[in-house]
DNA sequence: GTAGGGTTAG
């Protein structure tokens, strides 16, 4: 009964795998056990005792399945507590310390085990070649001159390495040494040649395979979309006819170059390529595959819609599927939140019947976008479960409607619940410390991104504008010059705004002509910055030329903001013609910021006609401020026209304006 | 337990 029992186990486990595995290792406390009656060795060719083998093959699965989920650590305190090894069970191990790219503990293993196959020095080396660069591809290329025999998995494993480095040359040199190539081979070399961008080879090489399978075809397609190919991809996949003449399943292909179409706008292109695919077919082919469209497809196609903003037959292609999975439902979202009518995004998402964190995100940055910060925080709490992505959607939503407390309250709120910030989080801070002025915040943060991130430079310019925005213009200046090479218009722009800001002028300038010797193309942004310098120092004619250059050299359109900048410095100057005559010269209407400016020059000068003219603008442009009026009246009562100062007051009344209380901004404090 | 390729959302 037992050996019936026995004998039924071997055959469910396959006889032929429980007999390759070799000698095994006998641990110390298993080694007791062999003494006494020995259950460790296999009698002649037949397992004498299958228990044990079948529990080492489990037992090997178990530090398998550890590694998977992630906990290396428990795979290995099993793996040094198993009582008994075999050749897998280290390998196993290896394994575990080299998809996780440790390579020492990996090596360490792998120099103690006892006795090493083919597998222990494959995965060493594709360990060494996995982490790349020349030291341990050299290191790789030492273990694989030093096996005592290679298989084809050694040499793929070191072509498809050399390749992914970049050295195509030596990926070919060992393929045209190695004794036996396989179809792996052949595709390894496909892919490498065009990832390192040699179209032309690729393709020979893939016209002289022997045989294909459905990677040959995959990584042709998709390597030639990498290099901008996609007439020559499509050329390929609709030319495509496998060697054997047997029908394969294409549709993975297709998608590939549907995705590439979308990528590259040519909608067009990927529908009619959509509709290449059988719609339903049933005659199977001979791998037993159907080549029909498949939910990824319809999802590709759905995306490409998305992407080009055409909602419409989004909508429509949605509508037409029979069966739709989560990311249908999400791809749809995400268009409508895109182009912002949410209305339409709100009734999907309630529409669906499986929701992810992802419609939730969705959701909640669409709201954000649009600033409706109540239904934000409504869908944020009631999330079934929330994401990083979450916290940083809602943070700058808070940021970007200006609800900057609500930002830090989540912000705090978010690290007591133990998520942690990343520079998406923190550079949403950064422009909350920025936007309250709040320069102890925005060090702090700055210590955080210190702790916690590679500062790239997106968080750099955040830093910079921060600092130079708070008045720290030192602190500014340090991470701008930290930044090197890697300054950004954005950098500069940051910078020059924070001089000229705080009254540095010179030094704006200074920064302006620097950046013109690296030749950064300035933005409307620069030249906002550098007018308001030249205002402030007063530098009328650096501002006449630098505004005439703003076109005539960069090629940058002066928006109304420029003008007003001009009219400040020629006003200031007191050259109060000129400036209403460049009003008038403007191709679009002035705007309160243009008469103010007009306005104030003519207080300096004391021009009451000019500041008349001003003034009346202003109150058809903003008929409930005051402030238009209260300057007039002061004015005129200052040169003692107690008549003029009366009307004023007169017209006040009449249009019913009251004068507004100074207020000034209070700093809340947390 | 090892080698090549692969489509979709924030």
């Amino acid at each position: 009964m037992i050996l019936l029992t026995c004998w039924k186990m071997m055959r469910r486990l396959k006889i032929d795998t429980l007999t390759k595995f070799g000698t095994f290792e006998v641990s110390r406390r298993a080694s007791e056990v062999a003494t006494l009656g020995s259950h460790c060795f296999f009698s002649g060719s037949r397992p004498r005792n299958s228990f044990r083998d079948t529990s080492l093959l489990a037992e090997n699965k178990k530090i398998s399945h550890f590694i998977r989920i992630g906990q290396i650590n428990e795979a290995r305190a099993f793996f040094d507590n198993m009582g008994c090894r075999n050749t897998v069970s280290w390998n196993s191990m290896i394994s575990g310390y080299v998809k996780r790219r440790e390579m020492t503990k990996a090596r360490k293993l792998f120099d103690e085990m006892p006795e090493r196959d083919v597998v222990s020095w494959n995965l060493m080396i594709s360990g060494y070649v996995s982490c790349g660069g020349n030291r341990f591809i050299e290191e790789g290329r030492c273990l694989f001159e030093m096996m005592p025999k290679r298989d084809c998995v050694s040499w793929n494993t070191m072509i498809s390495g050399y390749a992914k480095n970049g050295m195509m040359d030596q990926a070919l040199l060992l393929f045209d040494r190695m004794p036996h190539r396989n179809v792996v081979s052949w595709n390894a070399v496909v892919s490498g040649l065009l990832q390192n961008g040699d179209v032309m080879r690729a393709i020979e090489f893939f016209n002289r395979m022997p045989e294909r399978d459905a990677a040959s075809l995959s990584a042709l397609v998709s390597g030639l979309i990498q290099n901008e190919e996609l007439d020559g991809a499509a050329r390929v996949l609709l030319e495509y006819k496998n060697k054997d003449g047997a029908k394969e399943n294409l549709v993975h292909a297709y998608n590939t170059l549907i995705a590439g179409y979308g990528q590259k706008g040519l909608v067009d292109e990927a529908r009619k390529l959509f509709d290449r695919i059988p719609f339903r077919n049933d005659e199977r082919d001979k791998n037993n595959e159907r080549f029909e469209r498949n939910v990824v497809s319809w999802n590709t196609m759905i995306m490409c819609y998305v992407k080009a903003g055409d909602m419409v037959s989004a909508q429509e292609l949605f509508e037409q599927m029979i069966e739709r999975d989560t990311f249908s439902w999400n791809t749809m979202i995400s268009g409508y939140v895109h182009v912002l009518d949410m209305e339409k995004a709100s009734n999907l998402f309630s529409k669906m019947p499986n929701r992810d964190t992802l419609s939730w995100n969705l959701m909640v940055s669409g709201y954000s976008l649009t600033g409706n910060l109540e239904l934000v925080s409504d869908f944020f709490e009631k999330m079934p479960e929330k994401s990083l992505v979450s916290w940083n959607s809602v943070i700058a939503g808070y940021e970007k409607y200006e609800d900057f407390n609500g930002a830090i309250e989540l912000f705090l709120r978010m690290q007591s619940e133990g998520e942690k910030p990343d520079r998406h989080t923190l550079s949403s801070i950064l422009s909350v410390s920025t936007g309250i002025m709040d320069l102890n915040l925005g060090m702090q943060i700055h210590q955080l991104v210190t702790k916690t991130v590679i500062p790239d430079t997106p968080i750099n310019n955040a830093l910079i504008t921060m600092y130079s925005r708070c008045g720290a213009i030192l602190e500014a200046r340090t991470i701008f010059e930290e930044l090197k090479l890697k300054k950004e218009v954005i950098s500069w722009n940051a910078m020059i705004g924070g001089y000229a800001s705080h009254g540095y002028a010179s030094e704006a300038l200074e920064l302006f002509k620097l950046m013109r010797h690296f030749e950064v193309q300035p933005t409307y942004i620069t030249f906002i910055s550098v007018l308001h310098a030249c205002a402030h120092a007063g530098l009328v004619e650096e501002g006449r030329r630098i505004f005439k250059s703003m076109q005539s050299e960069y090629g940058v359109e002066p928006t109304v903001e420029h003008f007003a900048s001009l009219v400040d410095i020629v006003g200031r100057h007191g050259q109060l013609e000129e400036a209403l005559d460049l009003i008038k010269s403007m191709p679009f209407e002035p705007d309160k910021a243009v008469w103010g400016a007009l306005l104030g020059a003519s207080r300096v000068h004391n021009n009451v006609e000019m500041a008349r003219v001003a003034a009346e603008e202003l109150m058809k442009l903003e008929p409930e401020s005051s402030t238009p009026y209260v300057l007039l009246h002061n004015m005129y009562a200052n040169m003692g026209c107690w008549d003029d100062a009366a009307d004023i007051r007169g017209m006040m009344e009449r249009n019913n304006i009251q004068k507004q209380t100074a207020r000034s901004w209070i700093d809340s404090g947390y």
